[in-house]
RNA sequence: GCGCCCGUAGCUCAGUUGGAUAGAGCGCCGGACUUCGAAUCCGUAGGUCGCAGGUUCGAGUCCUGCCGGGCGCGCCA
């Protein structure tokens, strides 16, 4: 780890400042520590002279000798050069920065507040697709990564029970099926329950489609769902309860796994909706409207004026019809309670963020829902307090909220952030960070192997958008089983000696390592194109290529153990005694993989600040081509010299832990061998 | 109309507190397995960083304008 390094040269640096030109912490500028392009010109280096040189009236060149002379040598740093240009680089001692490395650095603490994490958030009434495990691979990292650096996260993946899409594939089930709940329970206990669903779904769309006034059965069944009545309603229950199953199973295949389920169906039992109103008409931050187009509206006035107006008749005629209220007043107005008493979805959602915040005044009951694999509970809130006496643990009242919801929900989450303002909560309003990425597509080719027409619209464009409404997607158990045949057959034909248990095993772990590393690699900005055969492929920059670098490392130490009884330990046991020319003066790839290998925490410390794993995925990468260069150029185990031998070993050994370390972050795990 | 995002090599993309010579994978062409595993490595070719201004010692990165593409903006969820 790097980051230590970082602040006692900042110290250093700082200090001399102060002492040399009389700049304390307050009037001395941010210092700038990067890693220098190449070996020869050092480590780590500073450009604080350039921005230093209008202000001291002196050339940088001049600044940087300055100070380079004026920093005290220290156990770390074997010397300082200041450049012709005016960089201040500075050469590490290697052999006393891996040596403190591999004993361990004791972890830096954390600040932060409890963090809760929402992701995945599916509708509970199909299988999940590459879209979801997108987000649930974004959520689950970021989930990781704070971890890492000591934060306390909550994870919470949100079941709307009580939506639409429940409501289609109950109509689905009682209409083009005739099944009652007896019959949807029995189905229910077959494989790939939620498959039969997504198909139904796709029928269900097309079947409204054919005759428009059937969508009154979707309304009355959604009225009944809400409301939790009748046969429907059981139905509905049943229904998200066995979907939420299936995508348990399915993220779990992913590594991916939660501290609890919130129901919405709780959130409307429990009334959140009711003590959040109050709040919101005490503070002032939603009022009733008494005419114009909104009346009998309650509203909240948003901030900025993205709604269309795109009807100028329209705006014209109410404007005369009645002063006072303009229409550009309305639209500044989002309604959130309507003319006939119901609550609109955004008002749900900020019940639920309040409650996440520990803003509401209320809490849920709770109930486990399942098991980890580790054997801890899964919880899930319910409305109704337990027979058994439980104790869950403290839920929500958090100090920060990631909520990761694809892009075209910005507009929701600004106006969560907006209410909080308007009730004054300015601090979790600025803390409710809404992580958002962009959608999965499907490349043409991919979308043509699944046997999609293509639409008129679609073609044109450089990928076929995902529908759920259609049927139309990979589906995400689908592309682990691909992956997972493809990945044994690869395992097999390696390892014929390997025995057919640990070969899926492997083959498991490396499915696994392929999609998530897809879904990382990307800017989370940017739309993925999904291709199958590129998700498929297991050389190059892909999940495996990582494994395989870490695989490599552990066998190395593997045999060192076999043949000659020496262990990671021995290694670094010997290391105070062993010259180290090697790693001082030998080829610079052995100390570059140290130096790299170091910088995990740093990478980590960029990645949560701009929310861009691809940095993680990319350092990743880095770090195993720099190790599988090594590992083809410089030998260990036939390496005559012993003196050389340890140290690159001891650089092996320090890059293969935080390799692993890195790979866990991204939910991936090494295998013995692949 | 307004808001947000994207535009970097043939293709797909990194490059996000502004820093030294703009990188990778794939594809192309050519090399390296009696050696710690070739899911690997080495090399060649390939660039007006959408365009035009501006700020700065320094701009792919920041600002302004424009061009091209995507998404969003309901008393739907």
């Amino acid at each position: 780890m790097i980051l230590p390094l970082h602040d006692e040269l900042r110290a250093a640096i700082g200090d001399a400042l102060a002492r040399l030109y009389g700049l304390g912490p307050d009037r001395a500028p941010a210092i700038v520590l990067d890693l220098t392009p190449n070996r020869q010109l050092g480590d780590l280096a500073t450009p604080v002279a350039f921005e230093l040189a209008r202000r001291l009236k002196k050339a940088p060149r001049l600044i940087a000798q300055e100070l380079a002379a004026a920093l005290a040598a220290s156990q770390s740093v074997a010397r300082v050069e200041p450049t012709h240009a005016g960089y201040i680089n500075v050469f590490l001692d290697r052999p006393v920065f891996l040596r403190a490395r591999l004993a361990g650095l004791p972890p830096r603490s954390s600040a932060d507040l409890k963090t809760i994490v929402e992701h995945t958030a599916i509708n509970p009434n199909k299988a999940a697709h590459i879209g979801h495990i997108r987000n649930a691979a974004l959520g689950d990292t970021l989930v990781r990564v704070l971890r890492f650096r000591g934060t306390e996260v909550e994870v919470q993946n949100y079941i709307d029970n009580t939506g639409v899409q429940v409501a289609d594939v109950v109509v689905g089930f009682q209409q083009l099926e005739q099944k009652h709940l007896d019959d949807v329970r029995a189905l229910s206990e077959r494989d790939r329950f939620d498959y039969h669903c997504w198909d139904l779904y796709a029928r269900v769309t097309e079947w409204y489609e054919a005759d428009r006034d059937r969508l009154r059965l979707r309304a009355a069944a959604l009225h009944e769902i809400e409301h939790d009545v009748g046969e429907t309603a059981a139905i509905g229950h049943l229904l998200a309860d066995r979907i939420v199953r299936c995508h348990l199973r399915t993220m779990g295949r992913l590594n991916i796994e939660y501290d609890l389920l919130t129901w919405e169906g709780d959130i409307l039992r429990l009334q959140f909706w009711a003590q959040a109103f109050e709040l919101l008409k005490q503070t002032g931050a939603v009022f009733h409207q008494d005419k114009g187009r909104l009346a009998g509206c309650w509203v909240m006035p948003i901030e900025d004026g993205s709604t269309p107006t795109d009807d100028p008749e329209e705006t014209a005629g109410t404007a005369g019809a009645e002063p006072g209220t303009t229409d550009d007043d309305a639209d500044r107005l989002k309604v959130i309670v309507r003319s006939n008493g119901t609550v609109t979805y955004v008002g749900k959602d900020i019940a639920y963020q309040l409650w996440k915040f520990g803003l509401l005044g209320r809490d849920f009951f709770y109930r486990i829902f399942d098991r980890r694999i580790d054997g801890g509970p899964v919880w899930a809130t319910t409305a109704t307090p337990p027979a058994d006496p439980l104790s869950p643990p403290r839920f929500g009242a958090a100090g920060t909220t990631y909520n990761v919801i694809d892009v075209r929900q910005s507009y929701l989450q600004k106006l969560l952030q907006q209410a909080l303002r308007a009730m004054r909560h300015e601090r979790e309003a600025e803390r409710s960070i809404h992580f958002s990425y962009e959608m999965v597509a499907l490349s043409h080719a991919t979308a043509r192997q699944l046997g999609y027409e293509i639409a008129d619209a679609d073609r044109e464009r450089p990928f076929v958008e995902v529908s759920g409404r259609r049927g139309l997607g990979v589906k995400a158990d689908d592309l682990l089983d691909v992956l997972v045949e493809k990945a044994l057959a690869e395992v097999s034909k390696r390892n014929p000696e390997m025995d057919a248990r640990e070969a899926g095993r492997v083959a498991r772990m490396i499915a696994v390592a392929a999609v998530r590393y897809f879904m990382i690699k990307y800017s989370r900005g940017k739309v993925i194109a999904f291709d199958i055969e590129e998700a498929l492929s297991f050389e190059g920059e892909s999940g495996p290529y990582l494994q395989y670098a870490a695989v490599r490392a552990g066998s190395i130490f593997q045999k060192l153990q076999d043949r000659e009884g020496l262990t990671e330990t021995d290694v670094m046991g010997t290391l105070g005694r062993t010259d180290a020319a090697e790693l001082t003066a030998g080829p610079d790839e052995l100390w570059t993989l140290v130096l790299e290998s170091s910088r995990l925490d740093e990478v980590v410390e960029q990645v949560v600040r701009t929310l861009e794993f691809s940095n993680l995925a990319k350092f990743a990468f880095g770090l195993a081509q720099l190790f599988n260069a090594f590992y083809h150029k410089y030998p260990i185990l036939n390496e005559e010299r012993r003196d050389t031998r340890l140290w690159r070993a001891a650089g092996v050994s320090y890059f293969r832990s935080q390799m692993t370390k890195t790979l866990e972050l991204m939910g991936i795990r090494v295998p013995g061998r692949m």
